[in-house]
DNA sequence: CTGAAAGCGCTTACAG
DNA sequence: CTGAAAGCGCTTACAG
């Protein structure tokens, strides 16, 4: 038998335990299925008694067992954040940019009252297995720059199983599952519309175009349309992943391919700052010879020497449609994959005047 | 009654359930005890029941339910990630510092089978509320800059209500509960004696030393420490947040004094960099007229020109530390506050020689 | 508006 | 080495 709490010479020996809804109920004189009915905000309670089991369970510190009601709901109100990110072994150098989405998530998931559980991924592994089919999460997120054409067969095999997921990353046709993005072709369109209006006319490229990498491709094919529609060269440089040494290297490539370039257009913030640390010591003044232009706007964008101008992708607003959509989804509701808008941070690496 | 799964006619309408351990013994023609005992590994299973239980299992893609197996163990086998940060109210704007510590973090769990679950924490709440006491987490990790004054409630009603945690922080005598920190007065010491040995004599520390920021202070007293030893006389600007527009205001202050200097040592990264951003403006070159060193080591420090000499604290090994200590503590073992080493990372910003 | 009771899916003493 | 049974702390139909 419960010896309910303070309620007899048992005290002492019990102090240290947590209450449960039986201690509670005893205190107040009814029976355990009011206090659960009373918490959880059930209308058929009457106000007084409402009130008196609310009091006893802020003085005994009560909170309701996450463990017993998630058995007994069959539900964890729980989301995981599953990130993989494939060039990255070690988490504390992950790419800056999915950090902040994670702030962005967990603030979204707070304001819903839904706790947020974290993995960093291998590749090889089963996404599905730890997460919602131990009932530790009721959906889950996935977030990372990755090798598509491994990750597409993950999803796959989530979208079979059932599992309710939306991923961020490339919006595209016949993809599996719920996706939301940024509109990653108009973000680079834009950008490289903005070094055309400034007058340059050999712009190039820094990123990777294959379907290995489809925000990439999509920039890349952005990038293309504006060049094109003022009838332009386009020149392009491979990056393949997303880092500084990447970037470096694929300026690098440009400087001695010869070609004559005035402007870049960088896949990511972090291709962007390998390639304006090798213009600096190639002797080129960005932005006076050569402008340059990012995407990402991640924390070092605006620390880099010139400050780097951009393509933000708005994570507040990222964070909270993943969440919104993943909800909609966990409640059955039918969700749509979403591009999010692109949005131009002017700095100095793109010569354009103070705005 | 339970129908096992694929056990009848019922197949087809069960096919999308979880599998239970009862669908496991029905088919391996065991109780469900068995079941159990073999999947998690007692040892007194006979090993040919154990092999084909463990087949079944994975052919059904069974999962153990989390949250019966933790109801019933009393633990839920989750360290959860309490972030606090005073001045940032948006999450995605946090301390990059302690987004990597999140990533090591996050490694240091996996690697041990524990779960992590993070929250963003408002200053103001009961911080034992939401995690340990609803049973969601066995312990607790405490990461953030914030006003110690405050803080240090909190720690003490932590402590008193028996809660398990380890926070991230100053390690100073006679405070609440277990911490673990770079060492920073060594790190500032070091940093200090660093530029001394480069020939600066006016050695400006830019910081907080109130008791509101034990870290900071503690930086001081080593860069002091540093000064006395040679005799130098200290010079002091507050900057009271840790954030490029505190430290480009300290650095500002710093200029109009009047008060010659040649050298800074940072209280943090953040704060170097807005020294940076202002010592440019205002026409002093760095190094040359200026060393500036940093403490943190952020992603960013390598990116600022000149790239920002620092003192980094390994985050690798503070998350490992962090996770194991708690680990400990949860096992009712003793556990001891720490210092971590620090290390200087010497780049462009202090006019030493590339190393 | 309230109570008695069943049951979520496990783990683990207890008895063999 | 194995099984029957109790129980972790809730939620919620059911009956009043």
């Amino acid at each position: 038998m419960r010896i309910p709490l303070g309620g007899g010479t048992d005290e002492k020996l019990r102090v240290h335990e947590r209450p449960t809804s039986f201690d509670i109920a005893y205190r107040a004189g009814v029976s355990q299925s009011t206090v659960s009915r009373a918490l959880r905000g059930d209308p058929n309670v009457n106000e007084e008694t409402r009130r008196k089991i609310e009091a006893i369970a802020r003085e005994l510190k009560y909170k309701v067992d996450k463990n017993a009601s998630n058995l007994r709901r069959q539900r964890s109100n729980t989301i995981a954040v599953l990130f993989f990110e494939d060039p990255s072994p070690d988490p504390s150098q992950i790419n800056p940019f999915f950090l902040s989405m994670l702030g962005s998530i967990t603030r979204a998931c707070a304001k819903r009252s839904y706790d947020l559980l974290i993995s960093f991924q291998k590749f090889a592994q089963d996404w599905n297995e730890d997460y919602e089919d131990s009932g530790k999460a009721d959906g889950l997120i996935l977030l990372g720059y990755g090798d598509y054409v491994d990750y597409r067969q993950h999803l796959e095999q989530l979208v079979e199983q059932g599992t309710r997921f939306v991923r961020w990353g490339a919006v595209e046709e016949g993809q599996p599952g719920v996706s939301i993005g940024s509109d990653n072709f108009n973000g680079a369109r834009i950008a490289t519309e903005h070094l055309i209006g400034l007058g340059r006319r050999a712009i190039a490229f820094l990123g990777d175009s294959s379907n290995h990498a489809p925000e990439f491709s999509e920039r890349h094919r952005g990038y293309s349309a504006a060049m094109q529609a003022d009838g332009l060269p386009e020149s392009f440089q491979a990056a393949g992943v997303s880092s500084e040494e990447a970037g470096a290297a694929a300026a690098l490539a440009l400087i001695e391919s010869g070609v004559p370039f005035d402007g870049i257009v960088a896949a990511s913030d972090l291709i962007a700052a390998g390639a304006l640390a090798v213009l600096r010591d190639k002797g080129f003044d960005v932005p006076r010879d050569v402008s340059v232009i990012g995407y990402d706007d991640i924390p070092a964008a605006s620390f880099v020497n010139p400050a780097l101008t951009t393509v933000a992708q708005d994570t507040w607003l990222a964070g909270e449609k993943l969440v919104e959509t993943l909800l909609k989804m966990m409640q059955g509701e039918v969700a749509e994959s979403a591009k999010l808008p692109a949005r131009l941070i002017i700095r100095r690496s793109c010569g354009a005047k103070k705005v």
